[in-house]
DNA sequence: GCGACAG
DNA sequence: ATCTTGTCGC
């Protein structure tokens, strides 16, 4: 249901995708739209695919974390078909649909919302956590595993200490930092979703860090529930 | 034809 | 994202 307000007519292609796009970057906000200090609860989201009898089909995980304990409050997953295809650039298409319908099971209401995947880190600065923020109308952030190069841009390594991080400007313009959570380990691409500026990302997401992954908690508890369910499926 | 390519 | 063997390390 909530797939006819973000997909557009089909058939499904970059122009008809930009054009909906086009209209969300305009309202854009880089400032943060809350209180540091009234950060509670911070969830994470993440998908798992499989093949069923020719059908692509995917479970989205949401898991919400206490930002101070660090306590997992909540889990709520969801499962369906996929019928968008996957085209870099234009992953939210395909992922919000089951995004939001998982977003409305949730008995918490989170202040923040974490991504595995771009923000404005992005060619059009619409990467996925962007664009899911005009429909949740929360503060979000992009946490990417791997590298989404933009303009012929490459990143340059932060330096190996946990914390360390290098900012990615093109234009001019910082779209995004290469962050390293862990000593010696690669580093995650973090970006502004919508309504946080870009310190205040790096901040919360170096503070959902523990000795278990690089990446926060939320998006890692997601990414671990996310494969405990397609494990069990049916 | 070849390389790029968040998830 | 998923597939997929071995291998190194706690």
């Amino acid at each position: 249901m909530n797939q006819l307000n973000i997909l557009p007519p089909e058939p499904f292609n970059e122009e008809t995708f930009d054009q909906i796009q086009q209209e969300l970057v305009q309202r854009i906000n880089l400032q943060n739209s809350f209180n540091k200090e009234d950060i509670r609860l911070v969830a994470g989201v993440d998908l798992a695919y499989w093949e069923e009898e020719g059908r692509t089909r995917a479970v989205c995980c949401i898991c919400v974390v206490d930002y101070t304990t660090h306590e997992i409050v909540e889990t709520k997953s969801l499962q369906d078909e996929i019928k968008v295809p996957y085209i870099a650039g234009y992953l939210s298409f395909r992922e919000l649909p089951l995004i939001l319908d998982t977003f409305n099971q949730l008995e918490n209401d989170p202040d923040l919302v974490m991504f595995d995947g771009n923000g404005y880190l992005h060619p059009r600065h619409m990467g996925i956590a962007t664009h899911a923020s005009f429909y949740l109308n929360k503060p979000t952030i992009g946490i990417a595993k791997s590298y989404l190069r933009i303009q012929d841009t490459d990143y340059e390594m932060p330096a190996s200490e946990s914390g360390a991080f290098t900012d990615i400007v093109i234009d001019g313009e910082i779209y995004g930092r290469a962050l390293r959570t862990q000593q010696q380990v690669k580093p995650i691409f973090v970006s502004c979703g919508n309504g946080i500026d870009i310190d205040t990302s790096t901040e919360v997401t170096l503070a959902l860090i523990n000795k278990e992954s690089r990446l926060p908690i939320p998006v890692r508890q997601a990414d671990l529930e996310t494969k405990k369910h397609r494990a069990a499926r049916r």
